[in-house]
DNA sequence: AAGGCTTACGTGGGACGTAAAGATA
DNA sequence: TATCTTTACGTCCCACGTAAGCCTT
């Protein structure tokens, strides 16, 4: 069988170019590369250098070998970087999300830590979510899409509800519920770490201009100090640091239509599942407490 | 360095179930995969496997690291396999084809043997041309698109023109090029072993019936005694052992149109350009004296 | 008992370093 | 002469086998 060490040191020597670099840069002499190398040579059975008195150089198919070579140990790397993140979820999972709103939801349950769990706030692109799950660098994701499958499995965790914050005098604030049309060229404070929200908005919303933020504080100054509307969901909605000084020159409305939904899912290791079903559960249970519409006062002065 | 063998030692207690049966399928004795398994755990930092007295049983994380160590074994022996076929290639390179047209240019090419090569007669599936190629299974494929990359390259070699052989009291005899839209409804007979002009006739000709041949012989003896059409191309029509018997009753018609041409790439591994290119200007030489219309006689008896 | 895993101990192969030689440029 | 590779030789480590012990079923 050949051995990893071998491979690397074929690796190394194409990087340097001669075995007394890849003898230094591995720290091991010259030899004993001299002889790695001729045994790599009679385990494959291939010449893999062509040998001057002086020089040693890599044969076509010695270039192929370093790169299949270089290719395995990633593999390998690959291997032992699974494995330990697979046990690090199991002393304390890492949650990610591909929007803010479930890990808000967590962060409520907190005071009851009934889960060695810790989170991760940079939110997910949806496409990487298999990738980081089957690596376990994350060991539980908030979706928007059932990826039910056979490594991973998903349970829909309850409905995210998307509401504008309108100025009170503008025209829109004066019904219950407003629809992406109504909202037709407006201009918008809004965060950058919204994930999904981002593609809703950007889709339904025609001719808006979206002014992005990414710090919370400069967007609640703007929020106060402008009439710009933004968005929130009846998750943000009921996020006690959400509003820390309430914008009250605005109303919260409704947006109407199958689009100003997101079903949230809480997607795992199938593996995973039953290790996490008792969180999941707290979740449910906080979820469906949730309201679906507006609860902050404030009426339209037209009204 | 986690070396190869201590995967190999995991990946056999999988399937084994004990430290002792593995230890008989590898050929040592069992406390040598006690002291494998031991140090695969400290190596990794992760504890593989829950001890009883009498029983060894695999964690969660060790379930993980067993199925990922096999798969980096198995890249181990893709590795072995690409570069023992590389230079495989170098010594005697195999040649395979999407059509087999250029096959028989390639066999009127032996008796000058200005390259030591084989061929593979079985025709490769277009989408596994660039795996074949990249593991080089094969050194050089005569395909029927351009699929010039990073690692491939592709170049021109000819075009092959589908004729039709008609009873020659066929009404569509009676000109010298018909269209596929002329064919349709028709019976034809045909080989298997055609690969993508399979797809041609088979799009291209509405209403058609194929009787399918895998043999060349039992393909002749039927259009010889029947007059059902058959496909011959510009290529097929020059090689030599292809009208053993002329079948007189019937001739031999261009098909008008670009979808009855198929351009032929060579198409082989970047590194290996200069290696064939000699072989490649021979061919290129022989394809350029083919005809590119009918040349067997035999006229319509209506005309 | 019987079966299976682990520990203890001694050994041998092989991977290593040191030293020296060979071959360019 | 300087640089790089290879061969030769001695050493030490470590993977191995043998033997014994331990715990279940």
């Amino acid at each position: 069988m050949i051995e990893n060490y071998l491979l690397e040191e074929l690796v190394t020597f194409q990087r340097m170019g001669t075995l007394k670099k890849t003898a230094a840069h591995l720290a091991v002499t010259q030899p004993t590369v001299t002889r790695g190398m001729q045994k790599l040579e009679d385990g494959l059975g291939v010449k893999l250098f062509d040998r001057h008195p002086n020089r040693l150089e890599l044969t076509a198919a010695g270039e192929l070998a370093a790169k299949e070579a270089a290719a395995v140990l990633r593999r390998q790397e690959l291997m032992v970087n699974r494995v330990q993140n697979f046990v690090a979820q199991n002393q304390a999972l890492t949650i990610g999300a591909v929007v803010p709103g479930p890990l808000i939801i967590l962060k409520r349950l907190a005071g009851a830590p009934l889960f060695n769990h810790q989170v991760d706030e940079r939110l997910v692109e949806p496409e990487r979510v298999p990738e980081e799950l089957t690596d376990d660098r994350l060991g539980m994701v908030f979706t928007t899409t059932d990826l039910t499958g056979p490594d991973l499995i998903s349970q829909p965790l309850g409905v995210e509800h998307l509401f504008v914050n309108l100025d009170r005098f503008l025209p829109q604030a004066n019904q219950t519920a407003v629809s992406f049309k109504d909202l037709a060229g407006l201009s918008f404070v809004v965060l950058d770490d919204i994930g999904a929200w981002k593609d809703v908005i950007g889709k339904e919303i025609e001719d808006a201009h979206f002014m992005c933020q990414d710090e919370r504080d400069a967007m609640d100054e703007i929020t106060r100090y402008s009439s710009f509307p933004h968005f929130t969901t009846n998750v943000t909605a009921a996020d006690p640091s959400y509003h820390p000084v309430p914008a009250n020159n605005r109303v919260e409305r409704s947006i109407k239509g199958p689009k100003a939904e997101l079903t949230i899912y809480v997607t795992v290791k199938r593996q995973r599942q039953t290790q996490v079903q008792p969180l999941v559960d707290r979740l449910k249970t906080a979820w469906a407490k949730l309201p679906t519409t507006p609860t902050t006062g404030g009426t339209n002065v037209l009204k």
